[in-house]
RNA sequence: GCCGGCGUAGCUCAACGGUAGAGCACCUGUUUUGUAAACAGGCGGUUGCGGGUUCGAAUCCCAUCGCCGGCUCCA
């Protein structure tokens, strides 16, 4: 595996860390340090935690190691030897396993570089004196092998450039990057709260955050209306034995709201003195009825012998829907259908809820309770590859519309050795054609990755990046053969026969939560007139001007724009100051010659002074600039800084 | 969930064992303003919540909740 300059000089960095860790740390046993996309870490088990005066103190030692000037130096060596290094070392912990992955036949390598000795296929820089800008960055938790059932080591986080200059850019960069953070934008913007009353990763959306939030809805409603979707509406909760018939449940009982159980029940199983595993039992449990019914529609034993319970001993309740499929299914279910109305298009913003390990959630991007943009489309198998670019399109309507360029296609294909799948797989193989060969239309390069299908189908997913590097998925499609089945689906075809449809599941934004999470960030709250929550506002330089500024704000009310009048009695210039700093993107400044003249003084975000507009010229501008949704002018001026004064 | 760090006024932060403070925001006056901060006064905190140590706790200890960075996970 060859590495590319720039990862060499970060691989270099992490031996050199570890050679710093050693000098202060001998008990210190190292696990691995490869190059990541932004730096590089290692993994260390020490008792010892490490604090951030340590990475200083490391950071120093490391300094004092390039400036030694050490060559590195690569030997090659058997097995046997390569053990007894290791172990002369102290440092078998780890590095014997890690020796032990090295197949048969392949060369074992070390790198020297002064006392330190790495076991590693490299390759490296040839001296430590190259590195001349490297910075350690966190301390974090990593399991070894990124297990967790195995111990978990301290990983320290670095990067390293070839110049100090590259250096102090990329970090300029990430202090940038942070005053972007939608989680600061969002209080700062006020956008969205989250309250641990309420509950973690719950999202309650404030009124600005709301109006960003229905207008995208309006954008995207008015683009399905046009490719000849349905609006539907269901609720939030379903019977458990629905999500037995899909499959959702229990596979994914640990990721779900615990099941609402009817009042009848729990007052009968606490009287009965139900202990709780035979009570968790009894609710995984399925009826015989709707397990004969499934595993003959399956066409195998889908659902096993040991999870079935006479009807007696079943617990009924509900669950907080994690999905909005099988209500959507059951809409579907409760009409005939002829193969002329296929595809059906069925429509919902809908609230799913999803019990995520509190470690993982994260602002809006990963929540516990989320609105996706959904949709599922059933028909006929001919219709599918139709039907997928019609739902990439959209996709890429809506990325276009909001300029999202910096996305990757991902082809979610499944692992050809989980069983997590259902389903035949003459059928899997069918839809991950159609997925492969609809991602080719999209013009962009997407790469196909076994395992990351949904468990019902393969998926098409557009991937994201946030300000840190984190990435997201947001919008998907996906072509699913088994929800059909074990529903019983079925439409009248031509030949006057009952047919199987195809269902297509899609989320062009994916979730409200998510896609508004990224959005802000992708804008950095500078957000396009259409979608910023206050559009214009009004600015008088005097009281005296309040007759001429309620006017003109009654005005843009009636031409639905979103408009406010700052009627403080500041200087011009901190009404400005306010406007600009809550990223309003036009301010109307008016003043005597402006009253006397029907006019304003036009100052937008981007421009800044525009000069003075007649009234009607300056509404008919901004109907336009929200109608054709244009995109903002990109600032020259950095985020968070102020001009200098002239 | 795991490892580590952090919770002080609406916001950003100070006080680090000895009476909880500043700026901004907000309110009230004064000011009537021309493109990024007028002036004065006022309101506002059982220091996340609960225990403990101490003459005395925001500060030290324990527990719990939440947040942050990773890891794991993500239908």
């Amino acid at each position: 595996m060859s590495m590319t300059p720039l990862e060499e000089l970060r691989h270099s960095a992490s031996h050199v860390l570890a050679t710093a860790i050693l000098r202060i740390y001998p008990d210190a046993k190292l696990d691995i340090g490869p190059p990541t996309d932004s730096g590089f870490y290692y993994d260390i088990d020490l008792d010892h935690k490490f604090t951030a005066d340590d990475l200083v103190k490391i950071e120093e030692e490391m300094k004092k190691i390039a400036e030694e000037n050490q060559p590195f130096i690569r030997k090659e060596v058997p097995r046997a030897e390569a053990e007894q290094i290791i172990r002369s070392r102290g440092q078998e912990r780890y590095k014997l396993g890690r020796l032990a992955d090295i197949p048969e036949g392949e060369a074992i390598s070390f790198y020297q570089n002064g006392e330190f000795m790495d076991l590693c296929a490299g390759t490296h820089i040839r001296y430590t004196a190259k590195l001349k800008a490297v910075k350690l960055l966190s301390i974090a938790g990593a399991y070894h092998r990124g297990d967790e059932t195995n111990k978990q080591l301290q990983r320290i986080y670095g990067t390293a450039f070839p110049t100090k200059e590259e250096l102090a850019n990329y970090l300029t960069q990430l202090e940038q990057a942070k005053l972007r953070d939608h989680r600061k934008l969002g209080k700062e913007l006020k956008l969205f709260h989250i309250d641990e009353d309420v509950g973690q990763g719950l999202i309650l959306w404030t009124p600005n955050g709301s109006i960003l939030r229905q207008q995208l809805q309006d954008f995207i409603s008015g683009e399905l209306r046009k490719q000849g979707y349905s609006q539907v509406f269901t609720p939030h909760i379903g019977r458990l034995a629905l999500y037995k018939t899909s499959g959702h449940f229990p596979y994914y009982k640990d990721s779900q709201f615990p099941p609402v159980v009817e009042r009848d029940f729990l007052d009968q199983l606490i009287s009965s003195g139900c202990s709780c595993a035979e009570m968790s039992n009894r609710i995984d449990a399925v009826s015989v009825h709707l397990a004969e019914k499934v595993n003959k529609l399956t066409g195998k034993e889908t659902i096993t012998k040991d999870r079935v319970l006479p009807d007696d001993q079943l617990i009924d309740g509900f669950l907080l829907k994690p999905m909005n499929c099988p209500h959507h299914i059951k809409i579907f279910a409760s009409q005939p259908h002829s193969y002329r109305d296929l595809p059906v298009r069925f429509a919902e913003f809908g609230t799913v809820y999803r019990w995520e390990q509190s470690g993982e959630l994260n602002g809006m991007t990963r929540v516990r309770g989320f609105t996706q943009d959904d949709a599922h489309l059933f028909c006929t198998e001919e219709q599918v590859p139709k039907e997928i670019i019609g739902c990439l399109s959209l996709v890429k309507t809506v990325l276009t519309t909001l300029g999202m360029a910096d996305y990757r296609v991902r082809v979610g294909l499944r692992d050809p050795d989980s069983n997590k799948y259902t389903g035949d797989s003459a059928n899997w193989d069918k839809a991950e054609n159609a997925c492969r060969e609809a991602a080719k239309t999209l013009g962009v390069p997407f790469t196909e990755e076994p395992g990351e299908a949904a468990f019902y189908g393969p998926k098409i997913d557009f991937v994201i990046k946030d300000v840190i590097g984190r990435e997201w998925q947001l919008g998907t499609v996906q072509v699913d053969y088994n929800l059909p089945v074990r529903f019983d689906l079925s439409y009248i075809g031509a030949d006057n026969a009952s047919h199987r449809p195809v269902m297509i599941h899609r989320a062009p934004f994916g979730s409200m939560e998510r896609f508004c999470g990224v959005l802000i960030e992708h804008f950095g709250g500078d957000f396009p007139l259409w979608l910023a929550p206050e559009q214009v506002r009004i600015l008088p330089i005097s009281d005296k001007l309040l007759d001429y500024a309620q006017a003109l704000h009654a005005q843009l009310l009636a031409a639905d724009i979103r408009v406010t009048l700052d009627a403080h009695s500041d200087k011009l210039g901190a009404k400005i100051r306010r406007a600009e700093i809550e990223k309003i993107p036009y301010t109307l400044v008016i003043g005597q010659k402006e009253a006397d003249a029907n006019s304003v003084s036009v100052r937008s975000r981007a421009k800044g002074d525009e000069g003075v507009i007649q009234v009607e010229d300056v509404i008919a501008r901004f109907k336009s600039e929200i109608t054709t949704r244009a995109l903002p002018v990109k600032k020259v001026i950095v985020p968070g800084s102020a001009p200098q004064k002239t």
